[in-house]
DNA sequence: GTGTCGGCCGTCTGCCGACAA
DNA sequence: TTGTCGGCAGACGGCCGACAC
């Protein structure tokens, strides 16, 4: 039995497959899947290197199973900080029950050979995810979600997104069809009336809501895309996780095996799997390699440095708080020294900083203070020893570097 | 969050706990646990010694994620097939969303010298946990789930385990409470009537379908206990799994995961906590070190022996098929050589027999020549040799074998 | 501009015995 | 003995504008 819907980033399919085959992956699509994961949400390149964080990854098993690790992990000695490695494949997917997004990746770890040729290509930055323009995002109210009535639909979102209603019909009205993740169609009637006058969706929503089993605090994502689709998506709140796989295997036997295959695959240079869930992971933990490198390499960051970072609003758009640096050490000195990630401690300048996280990597701040985007002898200069395992960085050419 | 009803089967409470203190686990019915779990369903006794197989542990993930293993999985040279442990938690769970029963084990991997030790207690044998007297169990017809009506209980099952009713009232009535697994209760109203007269529950129970989101073909289980308690269990049918974790870790992973956490247990001695899920698991992979021994070392069996074996029916009951032994040999002799595991080829008399294994393993199967319960020295002359990493056998003690 | 409510109508839930398997 | 149905009454779903923030 198919668990999800899912498509590959590889394609270059826009829609939807009219006729998906049988035994083969429904597509998905890629448009929705970015609105719905968020706008600070990339995938790496397929084909592109990237710099996989089993830490990061330990996170967010630790976020999904909501159970804190024992003590009892055992080392992977042979297991570093950070794999350089080659991104295999890359598929979008969408659980079946949640429509919860996440992603798949096939990671090969470089042979040490491949690791002393590394060269970038300016490609391999990571270009961030085209998001798109027309679309709103609306956080349920009580009324929406309740029995009584249907969907008030914001007058800016229903003028932008959905196609112009015929005002000489008294009411104006009409039916819209939306796709979800999976592809299932959904039939709303749209209509503006009411004193004063407004947009709702009234037939077909409270099927909607009940089949996604919507609650109020849940928010619904509607894109109107350039084939003429109307796309629907949905993002819970962050309620208690409650899709967590309880009783198929202990949270630690999860990370041992998180940890074990990746360090499987690092000692015979053979792919391995992941899942990244962009919503419930606290970080990203596959960076492409370019944007790792220009980060650890080429940007120096001090104590007292202050710097911004983007964080996602709740219309799903973007603003950028604001910190200081208060720290540059290693998160977890005994289990992974000399790690970057989550290197940086900081500190917020708003005092409603209480949730954003005390740790951060590199490659998620805009240090305020710049310096030469491309790389000099002095700027090669590491402050901190490259981890143990990987190789020194000579292959790092200047005319590689175009990255701006 | 908690995300399961549980109860440790170490304690002996009977019933549930009336206020459960925050931040402590609920207790969890273990009559009504077992019932659900089914009538085959035996739990270790907590500190005794078991005998714990990676290789069904392994079937268990199969079935749970329905996902064949590719052959990426590495060897454990360290792991052996067979772990003897310590068992020193067991829980019962059921899973918020589903009701599906599981339980958690710490196992603990008993060192060279304590294996040298070995001495078998009358009671490691395993004994059936009672399974309650005053029960029913139905599954469900369309009828029962239909919103149009109630639920259509079966004459004697009536008479035997709902209180009697008033028949001077007409119509004869009563309001029952019943409690699930997470100690929430259910209201039905309990009537007798229509022309014949039957047995009805309605108010309430459309209520409880769509909570429980139970359809056709699911089963319900009522136990009247000795606390004059009314409980109640559900049993999905063998749908197409649901509660798959498909986002949080790749199904290789987990293998690894298990494997590697069980490795990491044997070499250090160390606990390690596994998932036991009586229904999704092919069989049973955590067994009283004594059942083992009894069928290993003291049942002689080869091929053309005839045999008989204990399933359950639908109706939660049990009953014997019959078969021959065809063949004893490794299911997996690369990666698991000298297993016990499902080492028993068999055929089965019936020829509906298409779904039950084509592979058992000793201790499943009652053969019908029987030998001599106390050792000899001939039924020691081992056919297969002890696995390796093992001890010999030089601690069992006639006296402490006592097992009929 | 939009969240919630009272009002009102229609559909579907849910209780009943009939009937047949 | 019990699964399904037609009939029926009442509850709730769901569409409307009023109204207030």
């Amino acid at each position: 039995m198919r668990l999800s819907s899912s498509s590959s980033s590889s394609t270059t399919n826009n829609g939807f497959d009219a006729q998906p085959e049988e035994g083969e992956k429904k597509c998905l699509n890629s448009e929705l899947w970015h609105a719905c994961a968020g706008p600070l949400v990339w995938l790496p390149q397929l084909g592109s290197r990237v710099v996989y964080f089993p830490q990061g990854h330990s996170e967010q098993v630790v976020a999904s199973t909501n159970k804190e690790v024992d003590g009892a992990i055992p080392n992977y000695p042979g297991l570093p900080a950070q794999l350089i490695c080659q991104l295999h494949n890359v598929t979008m997917h969408a659980d079946v029950e949640t429509d919860e997004v996440y992603a798949q990746m096939t990671l090969q770890p470089l042979s040490p050979q491949e690791q002393k040729d590394i060269c970038l290509l300016p490609s391999e930055l990571g270009t961030p995810s085209k998001q798109p323009t027309n679309y709103f995002c609306k956080t349920l109210t009580a009324s929406d979600t309740s029995t009584h009535g249907g969907f008030s639909v914001p007058r800016r979102a229903a003028e932008k997104v959905f196609p112009p209603l015929d005002y000489s019909l008294t009411p104006p009205c009409q039916e819209l069809m939306a796709k979800d993740l999976h592809g299932n169609e959904w039939k709303f009637r749209h209509i503006f009336r009411g004193q004063p006058k407004r947009h709702l969706l009234t037939t077909g929503w409270s099927v909607f809501v009940s089949a996604k089993r919507l609650v109020a605090g849940d928010s619904v994502i509607f894109i109107w895309n350039e084939n003429n689709q109307l796309l629907l998506g949905i993002r819970r709140a962050n309620r208690p996780q409650t899709f967590m796989p309880s009783s198929v295997l202990s949270s630690d036997s999860m990370h041992i095996g998180l940890l074990a295959a990746a360090a499987h695959a690092a000692a015979t240079n053979s792919r391995f799997t992941i899942f990244y869930n962009p919503r419930a992971s606290p970080s990203e933990f596959v960076i492409p390699l370019a944007k790792y490198a220009k980060a650890v390499y080429h940007t120096r960051v001090s104590v007292g440095m202050r710097f911004r970072m983007l964080f996602e609003t709740e219309e799903s758009s973007v603003r950028r708080y604001m910190g200081t640096i208060t720290g540059i050490s290693d998160l977890d000195p005994v289990r992974w020294p000399n790690s970057h990630w989550r290197s940086v401690k900081v500190g917020w300048d708003e005092s409603t900083a209480g949730e954003r996280q005390p740790r951060v990597s590199l490659w998620e701040i805009e240090p305020l203070t710049t310096f030469p985007m491309y790389p000099s002898p002095f700027s090669l200069r590491l402050k901190r020893p490259w981890p143990s395992g990987l190789p020194s960085y000579p292959g790092f050419k200047d005319g590689d570097m175009n990255m701006n």
